[in-house]
DNA sequence: ACAATAAATATGCTATAGCATATTTTTATG
DNA sequence: CATAAAAATATGCTATAGCATATTTATTGT
């Protein structure tokens, strides 16, 4: 499946939006959003970045060769709720 | 016009290739690319996504918070054949 | 288990992306 | 300039995105 589908799809759960109610902002029937993040469709350019604006995240083009720079750079962000390692003294305490 | 398209462009120059040569790769006819790169069309997310890889270039979700510091990054890139300072003494000696 | 709500599917229709081919216009080069 | 090459436009056709509406299939809560 489509990265980039995924990923809208996360976005849109995270912000805890119904289908009907991001398509209602879109302008496109709710049916429609399924069948987008079914993969049973190939969205055009437009509508991917309209959802994806509504959802607070920007289409962007970048290098392949920093794309693990800037893939971590994005997991960075709102990983920090629960931390990824710990001290092995005094944890928890 | 759409940054993404306008990169796409930039992007296929920086490579020398023609439109015909960019269409020939992708299977699509120039007057497609030519299409698109007009923006006298809207593409599907495949189109996009197959163009961008044959530039060397992937497309990316960005959470909208963090677009300036990813497009700096982007930016620092390449830009290293014309310095963007220089030492007020010994400049060019 | 039932009712209510959300999500996924289905269908028929319209608009348009994309294909193939041909022509015109623009840009380089001698 | 003239000519060649690249890019932009044009046209007719096919495939499919997207719209509207309706139905079916989960999920959730009581």
């Amino acid at each position: 499946m489509n990265e980039i589908i995924k990923a809208l799809k996360s976005a849109r759960l995270e912000k805890k939006l119904k289908q009907s109610e991001l398509g209602g902002k879109l302008g496109l029937p709710q049916s429609h959003i399924s069948k987008i993040e079914q993969g049973a469709t190939d969205p055009r350019l437009s509508t991917v970045t309209d959802m994806a604006r509504l959802l607070d995240l920007e289409l962007v083009l970048v290098p392949r060769a920093m794309l693990p720079a800037i893939q971590a750079m994005i997991r960075g962000e709102r990983e920090e709720q629960t931390p990824r390692w710990q001290l092995d003294e005094e944890a928890d305490r």
